[in-house]
DNA sequence: CTAGACCCTGGATCAAGGTCCAGAGTCAAG
DNA sequence: CTTGACTCTGGACCTTGATCCAGGGTCTAG
């Protein structure tokens, strides 16, 4: 087993990762990457575990996560070692939202096919039927 | 069936569909809302479809569109009587991305139910096996 | 040992998506 | 017909998430 890291700059990291440099050190400043060791130069020196990370707040970007909740998410499993009940907690809650989102995508979806599929192109412009499958749900007060 | 709209406030509107006023206007200018039919004073003037349509685009917002993406998901049905063929095109487009979505978001779903179900507390902070889960595919170079 | 490519910090700037006035007009209840 | 709650426009300001210098060191291939 390797135990010594491989060292990589910032602009290995940037590219392999595909992320521009500045947003990593600025995701070093919001605290979602922890601070990486330095050369004797004051180079940043990482190992290939920030190359997973920077692609996992990537996607989870894409998905509409913000930058406070991507944290969060990653806390849970740096945190996972102690305060077991605690990180399964919030893990949990965690859970609850994505299948939220899932559960919302998928109505998105639905519409989004039946107006592909059962949709010849007749019918009138104002009370379209799409609005309907998207829209009509929570029906709250 | 009612001819007439009902001529709803902003302040009402804003209510019903829990979104600031300010919002309201500015989705206007934004183009995600059509302008509204005035009153002799002034006054915007909105009926109960609005309502829907911003609560469509609350819940859009949620789940990590762009106003510019929420547009084009209205714009589809609103277009959708005239040139069929492209918004066919286009909102099947719009299909596969939700499906991109919806399959990462189910994959960070997994990722975080084995943090939950299979993590007793034992094992190391360093190599967790949650950044194994959630981040580890994508593998490209 | 030097050129070109990288990296450093600190701070300015940017785009998206709002949010918040000021100053003035409108509406509904009493 | 006044008072309090609403609404109008136009423009300033704010937060998030970056992005882009400037001015100055570092690294490495030749």
């Amino acid at each position: 087993m390797n135990t010594q890291t491989p060292s990589l700059t910032i602009g290995t990291v940037a590219k392999r990762a595909g992320v521009p440099i500045d947003t990593i050190r600025y995701y070093e400043r919001e605290g979602l990457l922890p601070e990486p060791l330095r050369r004797a130069s004051g180079y940043r020196s990482y190992n290939e575990t920030t190359i997973s990370r920077l692609r996992f707040i990537r996607r989870a970007k894409g998905l509409g996560f913000t930058l406070e909740e991507i944290g969060e998410l990653l806390a849970l499993s740096a945190d996972r070692h102690r305060g077991v009940k605690a990180v399964r907690q919030r893990a949990q809650q965690r859970l609850a939202n994505i299948d939220a989102r899932i559960a919302e995508l998928t109505r998105i979806r639905q519409g989004l096919e039946q107006l592909i599929e059962a949709c010849p192109g007749r019918g009138d412009p104002e009370q379209c039927p799409i609005l309907r499958a998207l829209v009509d749900d929570e029906r709250q007060a």
